[in-house]
DNA sequence: ATGAAAGCGCTAACAA
DNA sequence: TTGTTAGCGCTTTCAT
C-alpha cells in the first residue's frame, strides 16, 4: 500500500481543478463558485484529505502554535493555568502545547528547541523568576509572562495580585485576634513570595504589630517545607497562635506538623494558605484559604498573547487578580464546609 | 531592521561554502573537512543561527516530535507520566509535547490536530477508554496506551498491574483481619476501575470471604466521591471496618467523611489507596497505599513509541508495572512516617 | 570532499 | 472566478 496521504495537487486533480483553488476551499477562502467549492469538498471528503500543519507554517512563515512552560506539570497551579490557556487558544483557533523543564538548563534547551527552532509563534512562561532561568528567556518574540510582572519593563504579565492576597489573608488571622503571626514564604528569589510577605508586613504595620522576621520562614512551596517551618518554631519553644502559609501545600505541612505535636487547630494555632487546591476541603481541618481562579490566568495570558501576535496592542499590560477568602475550620471553630 | 534570521543560505555564503555543506555540518554528517567544518561553525555562531524545524520536518517528512495526551493537566498521576515521558524522549533528540482534552469533541479536535495535521510523529494516550474517545484513536499510526491495554490487539500499552495491586491492597486489609471490606472504584467504564475490582474479588475468594456486591460503590476519582461512598454506607447504617479506593483522593474523601462522622481511622476502619502522591503522607491520618512508579510508566511508553517509530520492533508489548505496599496510619496505628 | 538540482506541501503573488 | 509561477528553509539525490 501507498501510505503516502493525498496531497492538495492529489484532491486538486480528483476534482479538476488547480491546487490553488483547493487551497482556496481549505482556507474558506471568498471567490470560488458554490459548484467548485462542492466538487472540491467532495474529493477532499473522498480522499480524506487533512491539510499538513508543517507545510502551511513553511509557507505561511508562521505556525500557528503557541506554547506554555513551566517547572513541572505536577504542580497542581502549573497545570491549572496551562488548562486554561488551552482553552482559550483553542477557541482562537491556535494549537496551545506544553512542555516543562525542571532546571535552567534544561529550559533553556527547551526555549531553543520552541523559539530558536521556530516551532511556535509565541510563548507563555510561567514562574520566569524561579531559578536563573529568566536569563534564557529571548526579548524580542511574542512573549506573557505568568506567576510574577516582567522586570524588563516591556513584557506583558497576568498574575495574582500577591500584595493584596496576603494582605488580605493577613487581615483576616489579625481580624481574629491574633498577634503572634508566623509566615511560611515561598522561595524567596520568586517575586511572589517577596510581594506576599510585602502584603503580610502591610497588614501588620496597619495594625501595629511589630513586624519580627524570626517570624519568618523561607519554604519551599512543598508540604514538606512547611511541616519543617512549624516543627523549628516548636523546637525553639515558641509557637505562634497563627501561621499563614504563602501556597496550601505549605499549610498542609503545618497542619501536619500541629497534629503531630498535639496542637489544636484552630483553637491553638489558626492556619490560612493559598490556592484553595482540591483537596484543601479534604484536609483536618479543612483549610483556610484564599482562592484564586487560576484558569483564568492561563486564560488572560493566551488573550494577551493573541493581541501581541497579532499586532493588536503595543501597549505593556500587567494584569493582576484578586483572590477570594475562602473559610473553613482551620482559622475558624465554625467555618464552612 | 530585518527582523527576518539568517537561513542555510546565508550562513553558507558567509563561510563561503554552499548551503549544502552547512546542511552537513549542521546534521553531524561524515565528510566534511575539519577545517571547511570550523569555517561554517564560526559563521554559524557568529550569526546566531539555528535550523529551523518546520522546514527540517518538511523536507525530512517526519517531526521529530511526539505528543502525550490526556483528559486533563491537573491530575497528579497524569502530569507525572507526562513529565517521565519528557525527560526520556529528550534523551532521544525527539521534542515531547503534552496537551489535554476534557470531553470527546476535542480530543477528536486534538488527535485531528496532532495526526491529521501531521504534526507528530507518534502519539502516546493517557486513559484511552474513559469515555468514548478511543474511537477517535487513529489505528494506524506510531501509538502507544497508557492506563490500560489495548481491546485491539496490536497497539502497545504501559500500565499499571491493576488486577494484582488491588488484589494486594485487598490482601493486607485482610492480613489486618478485616473481612468487612467495602470498595470505592473509579468509573466502570475504564478498564482500570474494572481489574481492580477483580484483584479485590480474587483477595476475597482467596480468603473465602464473600463478595457482596453492595459493598461495592463507583466513584470517579475525585475526592468528594470518596466522601460520598463512605457517606452512603453511613446513611444505610452498615459501615464496613474497611475500605479500598481504587485511588488516593477518593480515600482522602473517605477519610474526611470519617472524620466528619466521628469514626475513628484506624480503629474503627481502615483505609488505602492507590498512587501514594505527594500529599497523602500528609493526611490525617497519613494514608496506606500502593505506590505506583509514575514517571516510569511514561518513560516506558516514550521508548516503546520511538522503537515502534524506528521499526526497531515489530511485537506487540503490553507492560505491566508493580507497586509497592506503602504502610501508614490509616490501617495501623504504628504505621510508618 | 563539495556543489548543483530537485522537491517536501503548502500559500502568495500575479495573470488570465 | 480560476490557474500559473515562485518560493518558504531545509534534505536528498546525484554530479563533480
Amino acid at each position: 500500500m501507498t501510505n503516502s496521504r493525498p496531497t492538495i495537487r492529489d484532491v486538486a486533480r480528483q476534482a479538476g481543478v488547480s491546487h490553488q483553488t483547493v487551497s482556496r476551499v481549505i482556507n474558506g477562502n471568498e471567490g470560488v463558485l458554490p459548484t467548485t467549492r462542492a466538487l472540491v469538498e467532495a474529493a477532499i471528503e473522498q480522499m480524506g484529505y487533512r491539510p499538513n500543519a508543517i507545510a502551511r507554517s513553511m509557507a505561511r512563515g508562521q505556525t500557528r502554535t503557541l506554547a506554555c512552560i513551566s517547572q513541572n506539570m505536577t504542580d497542581y497551579t502549573f497545570a491549572s493555568v496551562i488548562e486554561g490557556a488551552e482553552v482559550e487558544a483553542r477557541q482562537h483557533d491556535y494549537f496551545m502545547l506544553s512542555s516543562s523543564a525542571s532546571d535552567p538548563d534544561s529550559f533553556r534547551a527547551l526555549v531553543d528547541e520552541l523559539v530558536g527552532h521556530r516551532r511556535v509563534d509565541g510563548l507563555i512562561v510561567i514562574n520566569p523568576y524561579s531559578d536563573e532561568r529568566f536569563e534564557y528567556i529571548p526579548k524580542n518574540f511574542p512573549l506573557v509572562f505568568v506567576g510574577a510582572s516582567a522586570h524588563e519593563k516591556n513584557i506583558c504579565s497576568v498574575s495574582l495580585d500577591d500584595e493584596k492576597v496576603a494582605y488580605e489573608a493577613t487581615h483576616h488571622l489579625i481580624s481574629l485576634g491574633h498577634t503572634s503571626i508566623a509566615l511560611v514564604t515561598g522561595p524567596m528569589e520568586e517575586d511572589c513570595s517577596q510581594d506576599r510577605t510585602e502584603g503580610y508586613r502591610r497588614a501588620l504595620n496597619e495594625a501595629k504589630i511589630e513586624f519580627d522576621e524570626t517570624m519568618v520562614i523561607e519554604g519551599d512551596w512543598s508540604a514538606t517545607s512547611g511541616q519543617s517551618a512549624l516543627l523549628s518554631f516548636i523546637e525553639q519553644g515558641r509557637v505562634p497562635t497563627a501561621v499563614f502559609a504563602q501556597n496550601d501545600r505549605m499549610a498542609m505541612g503545618v497542619l501536619r506538623a500541629a497534629r503531630d505535636a498535639n496542637i489544636k487547630v484552630p483553637s491553638q494555632l489558626a492556619v490560612i494558605g493559598v490556592d484553595d487546591m482540591p483537596l484543601s476541603s479534604y484536609f483536618d481541618p479543612p483549610l483556610t484559604t484564599m482562592r484564586q481562579d487560576i484558569p483564568r490566568i492561563g486564560q488572560e495570558a493566551t488573550r494577551m498573547l493573541l493581541d501581541i501576535i497579532k499586532k493588536k496592542t503595543t501597549d505593556v499590560r500587567d494584569l493582576k487578580l484578586s483572590a477570594q477568602l475562602v473559610i473553613r475550620q482551620s482559622t475558624s471553630e465554625k467555618g464552612g464546609d
